[in-house]
DNA sequence: ACAAAAAACCGATTGCTGGTCGGTTTTTGC
DNA sequence: GCAAAAACCGACCAGCAATCGGTTTTTTGT
């Protein structure tokens, strides 16, 4: 799967946001860009299809809220982007993994250990 | 930057028998995929343009060769692709680590841990 | 209930990129 | 020099994001 850049502002404001509907979007984003209201909705439409936001009607017009969390959807997008670079076993997943770390201070590197053992850590309670 | 189908086969090609000419990717595709010679000729120039290969005239034809190794293209992938979605810390891109390393394994872990131990050395000996 | 306003929906256009080749020019090797 | 091989040019199609005008449907205020 692809995104645009219009769609990844999008997903960041309802990120933040919680929800919102085409018109709070709208008005959110024309302080510096400026995009009609229909592209919002264009835009809010195919994310929907794409089954990355849920929509209801609350009132008048269609709130949507994202359905993925942001973590989730950018281990999606490295999944599909890295699919068919990545050999049987994740060792150049892995080796990717540190090459970008490269830029992380040792600060973070001590957060992302600790991240890899709790997560280790869970998973051997849920086998 | 976004790599098609056929240009991700040519850079694993190109990968695993370390230089090539279009003629030779074309034979090594031939069983399997069809592409014609033209079209492996194109996809060698794009990428050629992208500056993910190089090349050099040897004999009759250009040989290509890959500008950067896989893990070095899988990182820039990934930060590209993640770019608008990863805020000023890295602190969703080090969560998507974790997401991602769903389904590795103790071994592929540890093996996970040891190269971000030898990563933090290295950048610790060159500041 | 009805008209006006708002929202949703439809469809068309543009731009970009990858895949696909045919055909022409250039290079190369005898 | 000439034939074959390779490189290059240009064109076309397909898929997808961005854009928005115009039409239909829904909601709302009186």
């Amino acid at each position: 799967m692809i995104l645009g850049e219009l769609e990844k502002q999008v997903l960041n404001h309802l990120w933040s946001a919680g929800e919102a509907d085409a018109k709070q979007i709208h008005a959110a984003f024309s302080a510096g860009r400026s995009s009609s209201l229909n592209t919002i909705q264009s835009t809010l439409d195919r994310l929907y299809k794409k089954q990355l936001l849920s929509r209801s009607k609350q009132g008048h017009a269609f709130v949507y809220h994202t359905r993925v969390d942001r973590e989730d959807l950018i281990a999606q997008l490295i999944r599909s982007i890295t699919s068919d670079l990545v050999s049987q076993d994740n060792q150049s997943l892995m080796a990717a993994f540190v090459s970008l770390s490269a830029d992380l201070g040792d600060d973070e590197l001590d957060r992302l250990e600790a991240m890899i053992q709790n997560h280790r850590r869970k998973s051997k309670l849920q086998p």
